[in-house]
DNA sequence: CGTTTTTGTCACCATGTGGTGACAATTAGG
DNA sequence: CCTAATTGTCACCACATGGTGACAAAAACG
């Protein structure tokens, strides 16, 4: 019985998509570390030289990858997630839910900020300006929906407070509680918005005797 | 001229120690990715094959590192850079403080903590278990002091402050500006404090209209 | 058809890694 | 002083890494 092995046909394009796909499971599997040219042409299932030739170097990989990926909230969605506060506080505190939310919906992305914290490679840079340049445009808009800034260090505060969900989410991964809190369920982040909550409307509400 | 150069003694327990000095330098100058056992050998500046007699292992060399190494502050410099604190916001307004001071004059323990967020080595379990089991101590030595839990959920609420000076402490040793705040200097950090107190008493002060 | 360019396969290189065995130099013990 | 244990040096192994050149199979093009 002579079994006709279809012969997958020649495609550059599609070649490169697999190499891409497989460079996103790396990464979720064995972290930004464990990503080198063999790892990723076997995971692949190419040769390397492929690799070279398509995208000249590893951080060509790398950048491609960051471009077509989706590693961070839109500043729209960002805006319709808060359209509803009635003020500053308000939309601050469905903020930080909005980017939990968003963050831990990103296991990559999550990844790729722990890496982050010890090398400092191409994709890592790619997702820190598109970040700061997300965080401004934010921050912008914000202004100009809520002019009246009562002379709290707004900056400080989300800096903070986003510094803190950050890296929690980033944790979440490997661990599961957190200081006597559960980080890996949806009942244990609840109980840090309440938290949150609370600490951004007294911050807010400090002129109590 | 005939130079008699000093031949070093055979010593174990100094080359022991030259060892873990020599992964010290490493984890602080490549991170704890970059230590390896021939770039250990190399920066201790003696033969590998010690390293494997001595302590048996890389993981060895770390267990023996984590023990003799000051990761962390001691429970007791915590209650008493807190002593003077009239009731328990002030007590964690200070408490934080000092953890922020402790952490920032660690730079092995950041690196470590880095690390942490990617890999779990048996350097990385052992500061784990420090940190637990003196946070474990704190709570119960601090619930003791200051009997009165206003309904207030402590440990989200300094979950949520620690996990974001451990992250912005952690960040400041690759960047300048977190969101819009120098973590870098005295003068941001103070910023972020003053932040943190009016976080602190805006949310043990919500009895307010 | 024939020719040229592209896609993919394979073998190979130098180098670095973790790890081990043999052996000389130096101690310590009797 | 002689012997036995310890400390340190060196050569070596198998393996994985990043990287390159040569070459056959397939497309594209004239």
């Amino acid at each position: 019985m002579v079994t006709k092995t279809t012969i997958a046909p020649r495609d550059r394009l599609k070649t490169e998509q697999t190499i891409l796909d497989a460079i996103g499971r790396l990464i979720l599997r064995d972290g930004l570390a464990g990503v080198g040219v063999n790892a990723l042409a076997r995971e692949a299932g190419i040769d390397k030289v492929l690799i070279y030739r398509y995208f000249g170097d590893l951080d060509g990989v790398y950048e491609a990858f960051a471009e077509r990926g989706d590693f961070w909230w839109q500043v729209e969605d960002m805006l319709a997630a808060t359209a509803e506060a009635p003020d500053l506080p308000n939309a601050l505190k469905l903020g930080m839910r909005f980017h939990a939310r968003e963050m831990r919906r990103r296991p990559v992305t999550l990844s790729v900020m722990a890496a982050e914290t010890t090398n400092r490679t191409p994709l890592t840079i790619a997702l820190e300006t598109v970040r700061e340049k997300r965080s401004l445009d934010l921050f912008e808009q914000m202004a100009a929906r809520y002019p009246d800034n009562r002379a709290i260090d707004i900056p400080a505060l989300t800096g903070l407070l986003g510094a803190a969900i950050d890296y929690l989410a980033i944790r979440s991964r490997s661990i599961k509680r957190y200081g006597g809190v559960d980080v890996g369920s949806h009942a244990g982040w609840e109980r840090l918005f309440k938290t949150i909550d609370l600490m951004i409307d007294g911050t807010f509400a400090d002129a109590c005797p």
